[in-house]
DNA sequence: AAAAAAC
């Protein structure tokens, strides 16, 4: 057998794929059928024999490639021949660990799971913080072979003795950067350290990073690498289109986006969770059916306000990147980028919740002059220019009402910008010149920021020379590699 | 710079 599955494909050439090649149990593929699948998605027809074979994996693939449903289903048929009907919690101890960094996804990876299993006596549960523990730990003591969880409450449970993980054979690790990025480097290892060393891993990332790779290699034996779509790269399907606007029109610019485009449904992304808030605010006194999901919601706001942009009844889901990966929305036709991400690789995965499934999708990115770096180091790592054009703002939108309020002539396109403060002027436009003579009330010119390419001015040069070079700025990389390192217990391969 | 995640 070819050691590379991505080469090994020679064997059915032709006829399409059918989610029956994979011998799979008539239970199982009821429940794939009854999804509405037929035809295996490019990782599911790599990594499912995989699995099944019992291989470590590590995995690169794009969300919404069906990724889920790739470690889902080998694993639900993995557990199945010791699957009983018995009540008894004692004949149920998990024996399949998926992690996940949010807990949208958690809920979503846990659903897929219920949906996959419904015919077969497997039970399943999900565990994430913000919610009551209590029916979580019912759950957990009537017994379940399949757990998905965040790392912090799943702690939690084994610290308060309602779930024991010493049985475990499978371990998935999903968006795995992701959960390195958001710290949570000790809590994976202290969860790994409870699992028996005899196990399957799967280890899901968008990209190989060293960290990734020195995680992989302590934790996962012999791993065949799955790559489906090269990472860091974006869905064909998807249309990129970047927009120059003022910062002070960018509300505006996406409640005249979706009038245009008349577009029924609609994530916006922004950088912060009070920015989400408040354009959620605005957008709503424009008319348009908002609701905002970040960190500083409840849980229940949460699941609310995703559970009601999925039923449709809400028009623009405005998000923090608590939203950016994984989460799956049907037939999303488009996604807008209020603010440029500071982190390049969260534009990919932001932009990834619309084209899903095959499906095509807009991707809109508000740009305004101070954000030219980040589409500089977006369009560096896609590895080509992004379509950029200037968006005539005619939409003046209403300002948030808990804003202060000092000019009420709304609908008055023609109206002159009064509430500048020097502070909202910061950046480029200071140090340019030839502005001062530009007709007043009018937008400054802004096209001079975006034709040249953007270059570090000779002081922000400096100024990173200066922060790179001391040894300690790059400490607190330090223990990343040292808890990798120190952990003892390298797997042989 | 910001965000996410256990109480």
């Amino acid at each position: 057998m070819s050691d590379s599955v991505a080469t090994n494909t020679s064997t059915a050439p032709a006829a399409a794929p059918t989610f029956d090649q994979f011998g799979l149990s008539a239970d199982i593929l009821k429940a794939v059928r009854e999804s509405g699948y037929t035809t295996p998605t490019p990782i599911q027809a790599q990594a499912i024999p995989v699995v099944l074979a019992g291989r470590d994996v590590m995995g690169a693939a794009q969300t919404g490639t069906g990724k889920t449903a790739s470690f889902s289903l080998p694993i639900i048929q993995r557990l199945l021949p010791s699957a009983n009907t018995s009540a008894s919690p004692a004949r149920h101890p998990v024996r399949a660990l998926m992690l996940t960094p949010t807990r949208e996804l958690a809920d979503q990876v846990a659903a897929n799971v219920q949906t996959y299993s419904k015919h077969t006596p497997l039970r399943s549960t999900v565990v994430f913080g913000g919610v009551d523990m209590n029916p979580q730990s019912d759950a957990l003591r009537r017994g379940v072979e399949i757990l998905i969880a965040t790392p912090g409450r799943l702690l939690d449970h084994v610290q308060q003795k309602t779930v024991n993980l010493g049985q475990v054979q499978m371990l998935v690790l999903d968006e795995a950067d992701r959960m390195l990025d958001m710290g949570f480097l000790p809590d994976l290892q202290r969860i790994l350290n409870l699992l028996p060393k005899e196990r399957q891993t799967l280890l899901f990332s968008a990209t190989f990073s060293p960290e990734i790779k020195k995680l992989a290699s302590t934790y996962l034996r012999n791993p065949q690498t799955i790559e489906v779509a090269r990472s860091n790269s974006t869905n064909a399907n998807v249309r990129q289109i970047v927009y120059e606007v003022h910062e002070s029109d960018k509300s505006g610019a996406v409640a005249q986006l979706i009038r245009e485009r008349e577009l029924k449904q609609v994530i916006v992304f922004c950088n912060s969770k009070i920015g989400a808030s408040r354009l959620a605010r605005v957008l709503e006194k424009d008319g348009i059916v908002a609701t905002a999901i970040h960190g500083d919601r409840s849980q229940s706001e949460r699941m609310q306000a995703l559970d009601a942009f999925k039923r449709g009844e809400i028009e623009a889901l405005v998000a923090t990147d608590v939203a950016a990966r994984g989460l799956d929305i049907a037939e999303l036709p488009a996604v807008i980028n209020f603010d440029l991400p500071f982190n390049a690789e969260d534009y990919v995965h932001r932009i990834g919740r619309t084209g899903r499934a095959g499906a095509s999708g807009d991707a809109l990115s508000l740009c305004s002059a101070n954000e030219r770096k980040q589409l500089a180091d977006i369009e560096k790592l896609i590895k080509r220019p992004l379509q950029v054009e200037p968006l005539e703002v005619t939409i003046r939108a209403r300002r948030d009402a808990s804003a202060p309020r000092r000019d009420e002539r709304f609908g008055r396109p023609e109206r002159t910008e009064h509430r500048h403060s020097p502070r909202d002027e910061s950046g480029p436009r200071r140090r340019t010149t030839g502005t001062h003579d530009r007709p007043r009330g009018r937008q400054q010119p802004i096209d001079e920021f975006f034709l040249k390419p953007y270059e570090p001015s000779p002081s922000a040069m400096k100024r990173q020379e200066e922060t790179v070079e001391p040894e300690r700025k790059s400490a607190p990389k330090q223990p990343l590699a040292a808890l990798l390192g120190g952990l003892g217990m390298p797997r042989k391969s």
